[in-house]
DNA sequence: CGCGTTTACGTCGTTCGTAACGATA
DNA sequence: TATCGTTACGAACGACGTAAACGCG
């Protein structure tokens, strides 16, 4: 058993099993890994995968069981490599930020920028999805850190550093009703109107669909998306009334105008999630402090190697109170 | 960096930076690890020894951390390696019991002898200490798994599954003053004696301690030591009470008798406790089935998958219910 | 017949052990 | 001078890539 065979045997698995793909994002020749791939099989005493003739079928039960030991073989490999990466100072390397299409949109540009300035060496990229589908990247270690956002507690996995809170606005096009009644709606105005909001409303548990259900009042989705963009092009068009993060308003725009919700939703608050396992480049740090300035990048350190309670973080400041401009500087 | 690399550098750790030393424990010249220590040093850019001359003196910090997760990776190799070894159904093996004397003594043997008979190309190597040294081996990895007992809560760390509940009792010279008051003692009666015990009663959260300082009353430990025997030797030489766990209690013995406590101090429990993220041989498994038959093997599987809470598991059965024969049968 | 895997083979790099050398207490 | 680590060298092994054969849809 090697380390290269049990990358080779990661490859196959997360290609689909098919071993000419896996060779090519290894690097190697595909007789390679077919023979590293027997080798290990034999050394094991067992077979990895089913066969249908000579292609690779199916993980046996024993098999999974060993990719994932080898995942995390592979992950301390990659930590080891990153500790000595940031004691050598290497300015280059890869980030991966797994996000909300808000945050890469609104949120994260300027800390993102800033961090190219700082370090242009490194590669930023950006892995957009769902919460769940986030926090399972995290999980399955295929990013650095995840960026997102809940209207309570913070994400039960991992370490999560609160980095800012935000209140949800409404949008609605201008000269719309709402916008005459001269005070902020209430959960019955809105109710009187569909809605255009984030794909995640849907879900049962969301905070929108709970205040609306405590409220005892309908809640009507005319439209859903990932995209604040796309919900306010559809505002924009006159599907409903847009309930979004107060990120993504854009005060020039002629169409459509937000109003304030003044606390009728519960404010949200948006969340590094870091896994403790894993060893940091020099530059994710720089990118947490660019990010969350306001927590000490020592704590960081500490909470990594302790393990502090989310209790024990400062409270982030408001979206509206920080100034971007030094993020990005 | 190679799995070869990490296991030497981890046996020249082990070894107290003695290369020579650490080349014999893995079967292996020195020269050869030698070379791949330089190498992996080479590779990650600095050093993980600091070196007076040409004699190893000290970890260096970044040094210690890879050390760390070179354990990681080790330990999940040889889960590989285990897992493997289960599914050929391989009899041979090795398997290392950290536990006290007086479980050693008393209540292993059977279950040993047990599984020697259904295992005979098993290995078994008793790693005595007190708890903390026991709980610390596991923590480390030195050890497949850990029997000790607590007189209350389950230990911290791992996955503890209970075995069996037992009392202390009060062994006196015959013909000694407290066999003569007709009634179990109590802590005033066993107050005015020295006491023979363990040497885990040194210690301030010892539950005798406790016991006797919340009775208000002095504890006066003439001797103190982990093995029952000399305890028992001790007190037949007319230095004081003993106070030790029934299971060492010998009927058979002439000098001195038992005295049941009635309840004066807790309960206490003997517990295997486990690593969840190690990989258990069958044989392993197997002891576990004989030392504690009253706990389903199925339910085992599934602590180590899902995590059972401790206060799922049935309450064990008192040591002097159990069938010792049966375990070693 | 294309796609993907296995087999065969030659080359190159690496590891390992032996032996000699060097430094330290 | 004994102990422990490094350097040097040769032999053996193993990994890798190229090329060709094989099976399956």
């Amino acid at each position: 058993m090697t380390l290269t065979q049990l990358r080779y045997l990661i490859a196959i698995a997360d290609s689909g099993l098919n071993i000419t793909l896996a060779a090519e994002r290894v690097h190697a020749t595909q007789p390679g890994l077919s023979k590293q791939l027997k080798q290990l099989e034999e050394e094991l005493g067992f077979s990895l995968f089913t066969r249908r003739g000579k292609s690779l079928e199916a993980i046996t039960a024993a098999g999974a069981q060993v990719i994932e030991r080898a995942r995390i073989i592979q992950s301390e490999a990659a930590n080891i490599r990153a500790l000595a990466a940031n004691l050598r100072n290497e300015a280059q390397g890869e980030l991966r930020i797994a996000t909300t299409h808000t945050q890469a949109r609104y949120a994260l540009p300027s800390a993102i920028a800033g961090l190219r300035k700082r370090y242009p060496e490194v590669g930023v990229h950006l892995q957009p999805g769902g919460d769940a589908e986030i926090l399972d990247l995290l999980e399955r270690g295929q990013t650095d850190l995840a960026v997102v956002s809940t209207a309570g507690t913070p994400p039960p996995a991992g370490l999560a550093l609160p980095v800012y809170r935000w209140d949800r606005i409404a949008l609605v096009p201008r000269g719309h009703a709402l916008t005459k009644i001269g005070r902020a709606p209430t959960l019955a105005d809105l109710s009187a109107h569909a809605l255009v909001s984030y794909e995640s409303s849907l879900k049962p548990e969301s905070s929108l669909r709970r205040a609306f259900d405590e409220a005892g009042l309908p809640l009507r989705l005319a439209f859903t998306a990932r995209d604040a963009d796309l919900i306010r092009t559809y505002v924009g068009a006159g599907l409903g009334v847009g309930v979004l993060a107060e990120m993504a308003l854009d005060e020039s725009d002629r169409d459509v105008v937000g109003l304030d919700l003044d606390g009728l939703l519960p404010s949200c608050t948006t969340w590094i999630v870091l896994r403790r396992d894993r060893v940091l480049r020099e530059y994710a740090l720089e990118f947490i402090a660019r990010f969350a300035p306001h927590i000490d990048r020592r704590d960081v350190r500490r909470a990594f190697d302790h393990g502090i309670a989310t209790d024990d973080w400062p409270v982030p400041p408001r979206w509206r109170d920080l100034d971007l401009a030094r993020l990005a500087a």
